[in-house]
This record gives C-alpha cells, structure tokens and sequence, in this order.
DNA sequence: GATCAGATAGGGGAAACCCCTATGCTAAAA
DNA sequence: TTTTAGCATAGGGGTTTCCCCTATCTGATC
C-alpha cells in the first residue's frame, strides 16, 4: 500500500511546513493538503480523502473541536490527531470526547509527532503519559460510568461550589450566599479537588472557570 | 560573503524545524543553531556568533522580552526579529521597545517570514502594516494612550505576571520561575488589579485565565 | 444493625492576600 | 537641569484562605 494520506489543518503556516517536511522525509506517509481553517478543512476531506487529519484546537473562526465533532459525524472512520500549543491537562479530555483519536502538545519533539502519527493511523489512541495516568485514575476511583464528565463525581452540593468558583466568588462569599460556614466550602473545596484530581486551589479554580466558559 | 547565520529560539520544536527548513532552502541564509529558552539561547550566540535571532515572546521561564533586552545590552549589533504566535497590537510595541528590529506573526505566510529576515539583516525595521498603522495612530492622537486593550496600560513585568496568572501559577511558583520575592509578585498583583480595576485576587484569576484563553 | 457517602463544620499551621511604605533607576517634563 | 513620574523590586503586619485532619448527624444500602 502507498503512503498513507495526511491533511494539516491548522492557523500557522510555518507550523505547517514544518510539519509538512518532517512528514514528508518519511517513507510511509505524505502530506497530501493544508487548510488553515475548518471550512477549508472540510473541502479539503472531501477532495483528498485523507487518512489522518492533524488538527490545531485554536483555529480562526470556528474552534478545532467543531471541526471534529463534524468528522466525527460525516466521516466515521478519519481519524483526529490535535497538535496543540495549549496544556493538555485542559483540552485533551474534551478533544477525545469530541472524537479526537489523540492529543499532543507543540512542545513536544519532533519524533513523538511521527509516532502520534502512526499510532493514531493503526487504530490506537495516543496521548502523553500524564493525561493517560491521569484519566485512568478518574476511572479506576470513581465508578466507570463517569465516563460522561468528570464532574459526574461531585454531589450536588459540592457542584453548586464548583459553579460558584467558576463564577469567580471567592470562599467567603459563597459561604454567605449559600448561608453555611467558611470551614464548610473549604471541606467542599478539597473535596472537589479530590475528585476531580487537582492538586492546587489555583488549579480548581482555573479549571471551573473553563468548564463554565465552554458550558459543555 | 558565505549564508548569514540565524539562530532560532523557540519552545516548539516543530514549528523549530518549520522555520529551520524554510531558511536552510535559501543561498543565503543558514540555521546556525537552536535553542527553546533564554538560557540556551544565550549560551548558543556566545557559541555561533549568529547575525541575526529569531526569538519566541512566549518562552519557558523567562519571558522573550527579556532575551531581546540582554541581548541589547551584550551584543549591541546583534538584532532580534520576534516571531510570535501572540496578537501584535500588544506585543509588538513592547518587544521593539525593548530593542526588537522587528516582528512577525506566526499567522503569516512563509515568505514573509523570509522578507522580514532579510530586511532586519539590512538595518531595516519589519513590521506588519497594521502594527505601523496603529503606532501612527497613537503618535498622531499624542498621549491617548491607545487603550485599545486595558492590558496596554499594564508595564511588561505586569504583563510578563498576568500571563503566568492566567496559566494557573500561583504566586511563589511565578516567584520561583522569575527568581523574584513573593512580595514583588504581590506588588505586581496589586498593581495589575489596579490598572485593569478589578477588586479581589480571584477576579484578577479570572480576567487572567479568559483573557489567555481568548486573545493569546 | 453496620457501613458508607453526603452535608456540615472546627483546629491549627502555612501560605496567600491586601494595604502601605520604601529604594534605586530611568525617562520625560517643567 | 532639577523635578516629577513610572517602573522594578521588596519588606511589615494584619486578615483571609488554604490545606490536612478529625468529627457529627443523616439517610441509604447491604
């Protein structure tokens, strides 16, 4: 068989050739198309019939997880692989519930991009080891049905906490709000972060107010 | 005279080797090296002696900024030409400011890239259009402090602490990363949160983690 | 009836926050 | 050319949060 086909989409056009060339020195795959935008990605599928495209999450317009979601829809059997300059503790989890078929940061080397690449093409699933150990510790501690969102794991109350410090109260203002002590949002807190494996208060903060941004 | 050497300093190593093979495929321009911090890239231009640096704002650790500043200070002739993925109308004016002989986009085309090279090799000063037009504008209307953006009142170590806020660092890791005190993040935190008028640390967090999310 | 998770909350030490003051340093303005 | 102003840096001291533990009460679940 040829060399496998594969479509960039992504905002950057240095990026792109970068990865063009890389991709292009090797004997099993090429670079049949480049895109910079999801319209164009779109057009470009149904031209080139691909067998991988590489996604950037932040694209111009519509977001990258669009245009997965799309692929996802219309075209079973493509699969994603995001390359991505932003923290992956953040958006690979949605990326891959959005149908992504792996993740990797920009940061990363060259080589891994290759071994993404063919990982991705052979039906696996590739991510870093930190997002692997991490979504295996949700699933093994919490009971395997909250597989949906992380945030299945919270109780009702520790959820309307959550939504409040993603809101940007700090805790003696919810406190008030919710007519209870200091010391008890502060249990809530921990508790939360507990479950949603968060190490700092910064952290939880940061990722409530993201959850609450793409309310998804 | 023989290819004018360009060292390249960037914390991606793909987009690295985008730039890398651009350049390499032009008579008179070479790669001379790369490095993905400040630290590196300065070890690597007491080594290669380049006529030129190709330098990232968004570094690990310390800021591109101050790279540019350094080297303004140790190698008088030798010119920065910023590459960065972050919007100009912010940066541009502060990385020339601190000694910059030019700015690019990574959103702009490959050739352009290669133009700005050039002319930043001739003496010459590259930025885009739209940078030129908006600092007419602001030196035309005088003071005005073209407020297009709050965060332009911020100075470049607020700025350099407001992003590490926004990427969920608390304050004696940014404390740690820029080898300052704890109280100078402090004065800069409450400096920041006076500027852009917001009230608390969690409403600063917040601004921080959108804006980030948004305009970066 | 024992166990378990959820809602509530306290203790105590470390860290962060917040308001003020202060010292060089450089650039602009008077 | 003083004066002023803004920036980078940092300490003092009081208040609030954070963080790790422990604890009570309640309603399920086994």
């Amino acid at each position: 068989m040829g060399r496998r086909k594969i479509l960039i989409v992504d905002d950057h056009p240095i990026l792109r050739k970068g990865l063009a060339m890389v991709i292009d020195q090797e004997p099993d795959l090429v670079v049949a198309g480049e895109a910079e935008d999801v319209p164009g990605g779109l057009d470009m599928i149904e031209v080139l019939k691909p067998d991988i495209v590489i996604v950037d999450l932040s694209l111009p317009g519509v977001d990258g997880i669009e245009l997965i979601k799309t692929m996802k829809l219309k075209y079973r059997d493509l699969p994603a692989l995001v390359v991505s300059m932003h923290d992956e503790t953040l958006y690979a989890e949605r990326a891959l519930r959005a149908g992504a078929r792996g993740y990797i940061m920009k940061q990363e080397a060259v080589d891994k991009v290759l071994v993404a690449i063919r990982k991705v093409l052979k039906g696996e699933i590739f991510v870093s080891d930190r997002i692997t150990t991490k979504m295996l510790e949700t699933l093994i501690s919490g009971d395997a049905k909250g597989a949906s969102t992380p945030l299945d794991l919270l109780s009702n109350r520790e959820l309307t906490v959550f939504r409040m410090i993603g809101q940007g109260l700090k805790t003696s203002q919810i406190a008030d709000t919710l007519h209870l002590s200091v010391k008890t949002i502060e249990s809530y807190r921990s508790h939360i972060k507990e479950k949603l494996r968060l190490h700092t208060g910064t952290d939880l903060m940061k990722y409530a107010i993201q959850w609450l941004q793409n309310a998804s």
